[in-house]
DNA sequence: TTGACGTATCGTTAGGTTACGATACAATGG
DNA sequence: CCATTGTATCGTAACCTAACGATACGTCAA
């Protein structure tokens, strides 16, 4: 933890603007409903991009740049096996943040 | 007990195709360094579109919009007082979110 | 090799988002 | 009233994104 301050009322958190911008990219990134739920399928087990493509009913192509999108933020990481490629979860937070929107719109009646 | 299937007994979780867009929705709003600002700060107190314009360095009208949008999306809920108006927060996730985010991208390193 | 399959990339295009300036609205004070 | 302050809306332009078709790459089997 870092010295922070801890006092009621309103005290503003300082904000790091860079932090902000990297934070709203990796969330923007996140912000599709196709790679929600290949951020969701991923979290509970590893897939080739043809069964996420499949799974999210889109075409084989359009699912591999939006797992390259997610890759290039640090979310998956992939392996090849013979013509085929696992993605996998490799941003641990990932598996938080879908927590709460999992909560907030998934299992909310 | 699961099925004994051969290699995989991956359970994949069922998802609603319209709670995944809405969520994208609602992340999109998020996803944006001024707006996630404001969630940060209404998240600690009450403040006049002024007050966080001038926080976000941007101008007033700027401000306006990325609130409307938010508003929009029941993050916040806004009460005029004389000439101004304060936002507050109306969404109660936004919380777990915010801090999922904060733990992730503004916290010690 | 050839062909088939799975995946990745490219070019283009339609649609969406952001910021800006101008303007309009709302409330207060003189 | 009028001027000022604070906020909201509108039109526009620059930018970014998503999806598509075509194509290329990588692997395996015959």
């Amino acid at each position: 933890m870092t010295t922070k301050k801890k006092s009621h009322s309103k005290t503003k958190p300082l904000g790091d603007p860079a932090a902000f911008a990297e934070a709203a990219e990796c969330l923007k990134t996140l912000a599709h409903p196709v790679r929600l739920r290949m951020v969701q399928l991923l979290l509970h087990g590893r897939y080739t991009v043809g069964e996420l493509a499949e799974d999210c009913g889109v075409p084989n192509n359009v699912a591999s740049e939006h797992l390259r999108l997610m890759q290039r933020c640090g979310f998956f990481t992939s392996e090849r096996e013979g013509r085929r490629v696992y993605y996998q979860v490799a941003e641990l937070h990932l598996q938080n943040i879908m927590d709460c929107i999992e909560g907030r719109f998934l299992s909310d009646v």
